[in-house]
DNA sequence: ACTTGGCACTCTTTACGCCGGAGTGCCAAG
DNA sequence: CTTGGCACTCCGGCGTAAAGAGTGCCAAGT
């Protein structure tokens, strides 16, 4: 719809507004960016623009603003990620090559993320599921509580408490420990379910409710647990943000704190193997109405594991972003492959 | 050194400024507390805390306003924690009990404690010192990387990865893993290093160094790695905070996240059983210096195991903030007893 | 049909001066 | 030692004024 030159200068709108974070006029534009007409041009098309829903004015007789729609097509049609600076690419090396965890890589990734585009940085643990399992270990904690931990072949370990029925016997679970180990021990975690299902007839009567119980609780952890965590850096960089709108940024910051936000920000969408954009209103999250979410899958190999990215202002750049977060997600990935 | 009457005056003041956010001038101190005597009277005082250093103000001819110091004698001398209401005694019940998990008590606890102070707050994870071990974990990653798995019997899991001097085979993994465990299975935390010890001869030359480097780890883990992790919340009320100040509150975001930060903070001071609180520039941190920090230690029984507290702007309600937190550590403590 | 220069209009932002209020410090008297 | 009085200071709010930026529209030009 938009004509070429239209495009050009939503396009110059939107730089500009990012880069001074003032509304942007017709005269600035002509002069900054050498479009070959005038100002009382560029004031007929961004009059249309407005029409359109592009660009807004924050009232009457100021600049223009892009609105989300204005910065959704900016981000599809006439942004190209940048790539970064060598600099940029050996600090990604240098900061992510000494990771001696899994944890740590995890960790390292979200602060590397943090600095590089100077917002807040989101990384999801990775799920590993086709990962098998290691190990089986069962602790008692008290009569009736024990403690499950499971650790996969990938260095995963996953820990969770269980309320027993009733009061259980040390035999009981040594027993359990064992049979389980060497039922599943080695089984990928997708085929446990059905290694586990008949394992209660061996059990008396009376210890098959605490191993059904064990065994739920098993599955579950399996299941759910490891699409739970996420790691965050770089909440200090919303002060910017804040700058400006004072009563935006705690509603941010709950958010965030919410792990339950979090995941479902990064999960809604199908994970996408490259980077993709949720631009303000979007985010279908009231605090969140103001802030885009850059972000994108990795993995090991072809496969994504888990999501990662930076959220920042809706007047955020782009290019940049875009550009930092493809760059961290490839590199860990490799990383991830390598290990 | 001040009289009786000075230190009214002072606790006054600071109650009056904590509720009001504003400099307090002697006749609303008169009006609003029932001393008995005139304003005149209780500018002299005030002078006289000024050149104490109790207390200063912002200009000349604005009214008084506490100074670290002030603060510090309010704490010591005139404050006593305010005991809870029922309403809160029962919302750290429900809220506590439920949980299912060490993550999960920790995770509670410093979400209750931000909730209830309306401040940030900070959990050190209880390090078990007392604990024992309760089982040894060998994965390997890759021919020279193998991940190193503790299991405590309080229910605590240590992870980490281990770069080996070179290839190492299978089985001598396997035999290292059953020399640890009938070792040190069942042993206390701290007797691992002497029960570990002469474990390398055990082993044929070419795998000592490997065997050794897996050993080093292993120490390393259980003596450095339980105290670094803490756990925090309600950041957002840092919002409040930067109404004021807008730029004291991005460098307050970046120490928290600097779990280092964060652990020197309640560190440094000894474990104390009781309350005790850290006074803006006795905080010893750049960015802090415009906050105070509540904390207690708390753990089963007598001896504390770790520490919580609470952060907020150095303006804040002492005895309320350290009643809650005195509540909290309490509670924690008693649960992590019962356990 | 599109572009352009001009112009009137609107609205925000900044500056300035003014005044009121709150609070202090000091003094002299009780 | 306390008290009332008083002069002085300084912040903060308010209204007006001027400046500046930007728009919308129109009529003329290409």
């Amino acid at each position: 719809m938009p004509d070429e030159r239209k495009l050009a200068v939503l396009r110059a709108i939107v730089e500009d507004f990012v880069a001074t974070k003032e509304p942007v006029g017709s005269k600035a534009l002509v002069e900054r960016h050498s479009l070959g007409v005038s100002s009382a041009t560029i004031r007929n098309d961004m009059a249309a623009l407005e029409d359109d829903g592009y660009i807004a004015q924050p009232h009457t007789s100021a600049g223009r603003v892009p609105t989300d729609k204005g910065y959704r097509l900016f981000v599809d049609k006439l942004a190209s990620m940048k790539p970064l600076s060598v600099a940029e690419r050996r600090a990604i090396a240098t900061f992510l090559d000494g990771a001696v965890d899994l944890d740590d890589v995890v960790s390292r990734t979200v602060r590397l993320l943090a600095q590089l585009t100077r917002q807040v940085a989101v990384v999801q643990y990775p799920l590993l599921n086709r990962s098998s399992v290691r190990h089986v270990e069962i602790v008692p904690i008290s009569t009736t509580r024990i403690l499950l931990v499971v650790i996969t072949d990938t260095g995963r370990v996953e820990q969770r408490l269980v309320e027993t029925p009733g009061p259980v016997g040390e035999d009981v679970l040594g027993d359990l420990r064992l049979k389980l180990n060497s039922v599943i021990g080695g089984r990928r975690l997708a085929d446990v379910p059905g290694a586990v299902s008949d394992l209660t007839c061996a059990f008396a009567d009376e210890d098959r409710l605490t191993v059904a119980s064990v065994l739920s609780v098993l599955l579950e952890t399996l299941i759910e647990r490891h699409e739970e965590r996420v790691m965050l850096a770089g909440t200090a960089h919303l002060t910017r943000l804040g700058q400006d709108f004072p009563h935006t940024i705690a509603p941010v910051l709950e958010a965030l704190e919410e792990q339950v936000v979090l995941m479902r920000l990064l999960g809604e969408a199908a994970h996408p193997s490259s980077v993709a954009v949720r631009i303000g209103q979007e985010n279908a999250h009231e605090g969140l109405s103001g802030t885009s979410l850059v972000y994108s899958g990795y993995g090991a190999g072809d496969e994504a594991v888990a999501q990662l990215g930076v959220l920042g202002p809706t007047r955020m750049d782009y290019p940049g972003t875009m550009g930092a977060v493809r760059a961290v997600a490839r590199y860990v990935g490799g990383i991830l492959a390598g290990s």
